[in-house]
RNA sequence: GGCGGCGUAGCCAAGAGGCCUAAGGCGACGGUUUGCAAAACCGUUAUUCGUCGGUUCGAAUCCGACCGCCGCCUCCA
């Protein structure tokens, strides 16, 4: 069985087959960078993601394509709109293109923190205007769209299939309210593909029509067609989307080239913040460096960025999801269970006796993978395929427990936890830094220092000091470092986290925060030595 | 007004006609382990799937009505 999806053209879950064998061509609505990302965006990109991902996994070869929109779409449909990428530059007084190059590095950033693969090609809608211009003057030709006053409009009218993705008709959004239907067009149901620039829209290009810059649905048209072909196997977006942005791109590609555009047409669904639609006007918009900073006033702390990822893997790409400052904890609860034991696990693998790999164990991992794929067959369905992760948890900390498994066995657990896991996940890590901050000279004798107190206390414990040795052990965990024991000896946790933190508070200058903290640490320091 | 989705334990969330007296996670509680913790392991935590009807030998799953919530139709992922 392979994989099947759900296609929002025929709203049906289809057998995937592509156009060639063994291959796949995926093209993904991607930002418009006049803003950071925010947890929309989040859960569309790490959604497609997983599907590119999962197709590697299952032997095709993808070529996946997202775009970045750098020419900004119209505020409004009506033709007095201003560009959003002009309003936000003019806001921060930069050149729009600055500010596409600002947002465009900023959006990889956070996506790469969220272990979402970069697509093979992003390519930018300000670099292929020539291809658009082109496009336009095909479908002027075969008559599907007529020229207004500098403007080029796609003609409705004559492109019969509009609707199908949406299942709307032209004439029941008629009686809909419509802000302001320019005057220019034929059918209020027309839109643009090319628009007339005024002389101060700073964003224009020469074209046959005079100067102006191209509609908001041509770009993906275009580049789709440009780097995967007239037919594409998948096409994937938010479903807010559908309409109107993926029923034009239809009508243009098809209406241009007489071939089908798109086999099948994935949508993602939205996002919320407790329960609400998330928006800008609505104040609830959590940016992805917020969240991953703690710096929004809805949430209590910070989350890592593939805790995140996880909460979004826990419910299905066509579910809407909540974020809630309570799912993110409980979603960073599950996300350290699951990085513990991988570390443990690798830590162990080495120490572990030699000896072949355990046939139970090897049975088990064999049909977890059975579940894990046949749930991912089942149109990406990730909450079962996270909840294989946990199964491999339990099995690893099993393992642990007997102390007598192999290190074949370990590492064929391992293995799962890499691929399944890792690969096509995303959510475990290749490597965890242990505790990794080498431009910090200063804080590595912070480490010394809290590494020194564990001896101590292992002093203390051997000797039955038991008082003395839980004060450290509290005094430690006021600055939110825990200390485990264990039969192999005791480790230090919440490093990583107490040394941003630190960090942090130095380099944002925050002088009374950092001060205050420094305090603190010599403070317990000295409590725990029992000194003045 | 048009189109669509959802309502499953304290919370999040799979399941889409019999394998469901319903995965998994978080939380809570009990036990094992530990000097005590933490972590881990074992166990408990929905005889029931918004409500009421219907179809069926059989329904969380299909149909209808009702209640509640959400989204799209306008820039948004």
């Amino acid at each position: 069985m392979g994989l099947k999806v759900y296609n929002t053209l025929t709203r049906k879950v289809e057998d995937f087959k592509p156009l060639a064998e063994g291959k796949a061509g995926i093209y993904v609505c991607g930002p418009t960078v006049y803003g950071h990302a925010h947890l929309g965006h989040a859960k569309s990109y790490v959604s497609f993601d997983i599907l590119v991902r999962y197709l590697r996994y299952l032997g095709y070869a993808v070529t996946y394509v997202q775009n970045i929109t750098d020419v900004g779409h119209l505020t409004d449909d009506a033709d007095e709109g201003e560009d959003k990428l002009v309003v936000a530059a003019k806001k921060e007084k930069k050149h729009p293109m600055a500010l596409a190059e600002y947002y465009t590095r900023s959006y990889f950033e956070d996506m790469d923190k969220l272990h979402c693969v970069r697509p093979d090609i992003s390519p930018r809608a300000s670099g292929h205007i020539p291809e658009q211009i082109e496009l336009v003057k095909k479908l002027l030709e075969k008559g599907y769209a007529y020229e207004v006053n500098g403007s080029v409009y796609f003609d409705v009218s004559k492109f019969s299939d509009y609707g199908k993705l949406s299942g709307r008709n032209v004439e029941d959004m008629q009686a809909g309210a419509r802000v302001e239907v320019s005057p220019d067009k034929k059918h209020p149901a027309d839109f643009a593909l090319w628009k007339k620039a005024e002389p101060n829209h700073i964003m224009q290009w020469l074209s046959p029509w005079g100067n102006g810059f191209p509609g908001w649905h041509l770009e993906c048209s275009v580049m789709s067609m440009k780097y995967l072909g007239k037919t594409i196997d998948i096409h994937g977006g938010g479903m807010e989307n559908q309409f109107p942005h993926h029923e034009c791109e239809i009508a243009q590609s098809e209406a241009a080239n007489g071939a089908q555009f798109v086999k099948y047409w994935l949508h993602n669904n939205m996002v919320t913040v407790n329960g609400q639609k998330m928006g800008k006007s609505l104040n609830n918009f959590i940016l992805l460096k917020e969240l991953f900073s703690g710096s929004h006033e809805l949430l209590s702390r910070k989350y890592d960025p593939l805790a995140v990822r996880q909460l979004i893997l826990q419910s299905h790409y066509r579910s809407p999801i909540d974020f809630s400052d309570a799912a993110l904890t409980a979603a960073q609860s599950g996300f350290d269970r699951i990085s513990d034991a991988v570390i443990a696990l690798r830590n162990r693998m080495g120490q572990a006796p030699d000896g072949e790999a355990d046939k139970v164990v090897l049975g088990e991992l064999e049909e977890l993978t059975g579940t894990f794929e046949e749930a991912m067959n089942n149109d990406m369905n990730t909450s079962v395929g996270l909840s294989v992760m946990f199964d491999l948890v339990r099995l690893a900390n099993r393992l642990f427990e007997k102390k007598d498994a192999t290190g074949q066995t370990l590492k064929a657990v391992d293995e799962k936890f890499s691929i399944l896991g890792g690969a096509v996940l995303g959510i475990v890590k290749d490597e965890y830094p242990q505790t990794g901050f080498p431009d910090n000279k200063p804080l590595e004798d912070i480490i010394d220092k809290f590494n020194l107190f564990v001896e101590i206390r292992e002093l203390l414990r051997r000797k039955k000091q038991f008082k003395a040795s839980d004060d450290i052990r509290n005094y430690l965990g006021t600055a939110a470092i825990e200390i485990e024991d264990s039969p192999d000896g005791s480790q230090l946790k919440g490093l990583d986290d107490f040394l941003k933190r630190y960090r942090n508070l130095k380099i944002h200058g925050n002088k009374k925060e950092a001060e205050k903290y420094s305090k603190s640490i010599i403070e317990y320091f000295k409590n725990a030595l029992g000194v003045e």
